[in-house]
RNA sequence: GCCGGGAUGGCGGAAUGGUAGACGCGGCGGACUUAAAAUCCGCUGUUAGAAAUAACGUGUGGGUUCGAGUCCCUCUCCCGGCACCA
């Protein structure tokens, strides 16, 4: 190394500091910038992914900078979650002193990367200041129906004794342990986040989201077209008159043959005929405690039982057997399914297997005169049969035809459904937001009043996993008296999911320290909505989606007036070790330290920008460093060497506009890619650049006037990847003011083009010679010059030409018989 | 099963329908050195050739085009998402 990065890497982040380069002015007067990095979990050691994420999104946040704008670029901790009281079980230390010893750490390594970060707007989500308005916005949310206490069937992780919301499971399994998840029915609080379906499906075709992205929320959010068909119970002398069940296929509505029931219906004691009753408890009892994975897995055999009674199919009045079966699951739709078993497969396998009747009603061919066996439902298009008035109808017709009947005859009407759920918040673990709610007998929810807020974590509490909240067992915490009634009342015990921490944090970054207010207005009305996001796909559907809910639910109750929170986003991709994600328990992690002491933050954050497209992420590789390291000491040299140019050669003016032109169309290059995060290719440029001026060097033909200048523009380009090196560059070459503070370079287009271009020369599209011709010349000097190549005349001997196709500054292509 | 994305030298990767392999790593050869490291110079897709050059070459097979890594169709494999969703 010629230069002392550890020296230079200390010497200004030391000096920035005192300078206070990159604390944020809110009433700076140029136009505002909001780049969000997703903020990291404190799990101890800041690892290699980290600088992965984030070297690239600083870079680009101080490109920003660099093109006049206003920057806020900062960073915080997402404090709260299970790993913590999971180490606190394991070590015996408590959750807050595990997660608070791993921030001062973090915040140590993420200061080595010379970052810009303010951190005076510093979040961390496990404190009182923060956590407090968590309360205080669950409490907006419960005033505007938003949030509220429902007995649906959760989602439940054995292993981490909590419910999880829908959006992380993962195939079956909790997202974080990969523990088979089961169903529980259990009294949990949830978020309304399916009032917002439409608008977050709707309003995200105006977002500057990967397309992915995008598709993975609407298919997520799984809106689905189609009809609500009741079946008669009227009978049954309960007081449910009718079975409803969700349809897309409404035209096969005379080909029912049996119903089917989730195990979790509620109708589903209730239809159960005593006869039946032992048969139909085991096997609802079975099917409740089956894993998803085990209950949910396509190629089991169906399996069911029947529940001895019937429903009516209100349009034919036929008798319709009641059953229930594993294959209808009680979160989609109505829990309940029409059996149309000649035209749904899964419909089918059941009939065989129960021997039910298969009634075909949708024909391929128009005249249709006998239903033969079918092989396997046929689910294609075609025409009604055995469907009374409307035979002969054309099925796609029919689905409409037959809604509206059942509109006016009241026995159904035209509908959607969704695949989204509410949100589930609670969770059964100690460290998380406790929810501000007080369970009165008398009064029932009590909301905690405002200033009260916060309801702290206590200290002291048992936190082992048991399947209930560890405040349950907390005395102290539980009781306490209704602030309505003033009798003796117990506290909510449950947590909220940190992801509700995630759905609100980057507004709290406008005004971090307010103890007021969540956030002071005014400031996010400047600095929201984030301009450009950066993060992990792995969100899409998690904090991505809650926190577009939170955004319109805010905005709904007054408290905001922007629509989205996130107007770009740009994922990047992962670094990988060993072919999985790295993780402190797969003993993976690769720890930047060791690299940063050895070559610098330069040099490694160069070297993550530099190793292919930022979305493309990759196996952790280090056998590319050392030519950054290279690199830079070369740029170090260059910059640094007095050029000695022997200022009496004639050739001085086309040298200083050779350097000019490749100065231009580097930083054409290097602007055009660093604004659309192709790092890999800027830097590319800037080491083309580079090497032609060394190679310009050796010729010692240039002013040295033009060569100083150069290499400044070049340290400004550079600046952004690579902040210390080019700092100290620009301290040597004699300036005063900071570099990060000079503005991006801009080029001129007619500077940058080239008068001499090469010219390819095809014969049948191949390739023959090139030649240099001056640029812009027309075909018929193309052709002539072309023609001269003695390769081509080689080539074009005993043919003749057909044709010449001929595109300027780019190639001329002969065509020959 | 359905919906996305991808497959380019020994490796990471680059290429608005117009020179495939930029840039870097690695490798080979050379200079400097007592020597090594560092640094510098040259070569480096495959095959043939001393070279000029030629043929071949972007997962498979076809097509469109003067011209295809790029566009269209087929298949194979890999990655991500969803999935007994009614």
């Amino acid at each position: 190394m010629r230069w002392n990065p550890n020296f230079i890497d200390a010497k200004w982040q030391n000096q920035w500091t005192i300078d206070g380069l990159n604390k944020v002015d809110d009433n700076d007067s140029k136009p505002k910038w909001y780049e969000l990095t997703m903020y990291p979990y404190p799990s101890g050691d800041t690892h290699i992914g980290h600088w992965y994420a984030m070297a690239p999104a600083d870079a680009h946040a101080r490109f920003r900078r660099m093109q006049g704008y206003n920057v806020l670029h900062p960073m915080g901790f997402d404090a709260f979650g299970l790993p913590a009281e999971n180490a606190a079980i394991k070590r015996g230390v408590h959750p807050r002193s595990w997660t608070m010893a791993n921030i001062e750490k973090m915040r140590k390594q993420l200061k080595s990367m010379g970052t810009i970060y303010d951190w005076d707007r510093e979040i961390i989500c496990a404190l009182p200041n923060y956590y407090k308005w968590n309360q205080w916005l669950f409490l907006k949310l419960y005033e505007a129906g938003l949030a509220y206490r429902s007995d649906a069937p959760a989602v439940w992780c054995p292993s981490c004794q909590t419910v999880l919301a829908n959006e992380q499971v993962i195939e079956g399994q909790c997202e974080r342990c990969g523990t088979p998840i089961v169903r529980r029915k259990l009294n949990q609080w949830f978020l309304g986040i399916t009032e917002y379906a439409d608008e977050l499906l709707e309003s995200s075709e105006n977002l500057d989201w990967p397309d992915r992205i995008i598709t993975m929320q609407k298919n997520w959010i799984g809106r689905n077209e189609g009809t609500e068909v009741s079946f008669d119970i009227s009978h049954m002398g309960i007081n449910e008159k009718d079975i409803k069940v969700f349809t897309t296929r409404p035209d096969t509505l005379y080909g029912v043959t049996f119903m089917v029931l989730a195990p979790e219906h509620p109708l589903l004691p209730l239809l159960t005929t005593k006869e039946n009753k032992i048969a139909v408890t085991s096997y609802v009892e079975k099917a409740i405690n089956r894993s998803d994975i085990e209950r949910l897995s396509t190629d089991q055999e169906k399996s069911g039982v029947a529940l001895g009674s019937y429903c009516i199919n209100r349009i034919n009045n036929e008798k319709i057997p009641i059953f229930t079966s594993d294959y209808v699951v009680s979160w989609y739709a109505t829990g309940a399914v029409m059996g149309v078993p000649a035209h749904d497969q899964r419909d089918f396998e059941f009939a065989t297997k129960f021997n039910i009747p298969i009634k075909q009603v949708i024909s391929p061919e128009k005249s249709f005169s006998q239903t033969k066996e079918l092989p396997e439902a046929f689910v294609g298009s075609g025409f009604l049969i055995n469907s009374e008035q409307f035979n002969g109808e054309e099925n796609t017709n029919a689905q409409q035809s037959i809604t509206s009947f059942l509109s006016s005859a009241g026995w159904g009407k035209s509908t959607r459904t969704y695949r989204i759920r509410d949100w589930l918040i609670s969770r059964q673990r100690y460290w998380g937001t406790p929810i501000p709610i007080i369970h009165c007998s008398n009064c029932g929810l009590v909301p905690v009043e405002e200033d009260k807020l916060p309801v702290l974590l206590p200290e002291n509490a048992e936190f082992k996993p048991s399947g209930e909240s560890p405040l349950a067992r907390h005395e102290e915490f539980r009781n306490t008296e209704c602030p309505s009634c003033s009798t003796p009342a117990y506290r909510e015990t449950d947590t909220m999911d940190t992801f509700f921490d995630s759905s609100w944090y980057f507004l709290r970054y406008t005004s971090s320290q307010l103890d007021t207010a969540s956030w002071d207005p005014e400031k996010v009305k400047k600095w929201l909505p984030v301009d450009q996001y950066t993060g992990g796909a792995e969100h899409a559907v998690m904090h991505l989606l809650y926190a577009r809910f939170f955004i319109k639910a805010l905005r709904d109750i007054g408290l905001l007036s922007i629509d989205e929170p996130f107007l770009r986003l740009f994922n990047q991709g992962h670094i990988i070790a060993d072919g999985t994600k790295m993780s402190k328990s797969r003993g993976n992690v690769v720890n930047p330290d060791p690299y940063v002491e050895e070559l610098g933050a330069d040099v490694v954050r160069t070297y993550l920008m530099f190793v292919g497209p930022w979305e493309g992420g990759g196996e952790w590789n280090d056998s590319g460093i050392n030519g950054i390291a290279r690199w830079l000491n070369r740029i170090w040299e260059l910059v640094t060497h007095d050029p000695k140019p022997n200022i009496e050669t004639q050739k001085l003016p086309k040298v200083d506009e050779l350097i000019q032109r490749r100065l231009h169309q580097t930083i054409r290059k290097v602007h055009n890619d660093l604004d659309s995060f192709k790092f890999n290719t800027a830097i590319a440029a800037l080491m083309e650049f580079s090497n032609d001026l060394q190679e310009i060097r050796k010729t010692k033909n240039y002013d040295p006037k033009t060569w100083i200048n150069t290499c400044k523009t070049f340290l400004i380009m550079l600046s952004p990847i690579a902040p210390h090196i080019t700092e100290e560059l620009w301290e040597i070459l004699g300036e005063k003011n900071s570099i990060h503070k000079q503005l991006f370079p801009s080029w001129n287009d007619s500077i940058a083009e080239e008068n001499q271009i090469p010219l390819i020369v095809q014969i049948n599209g191949k390739m023959r010679d090139r030649i240099i011709v001056p640029s812009g010349i027309d075909e018929k000097e193309a052709e002539k010059t072309a023609l001269e190549s003695p390769n081509v005349q080689r080539h074009l001997e005993g043919n003749s030409i057909n044709k010449i196709v001929y595109v300027q500054n780019k190639i001329i292509n002969i065509v020959v018989s």
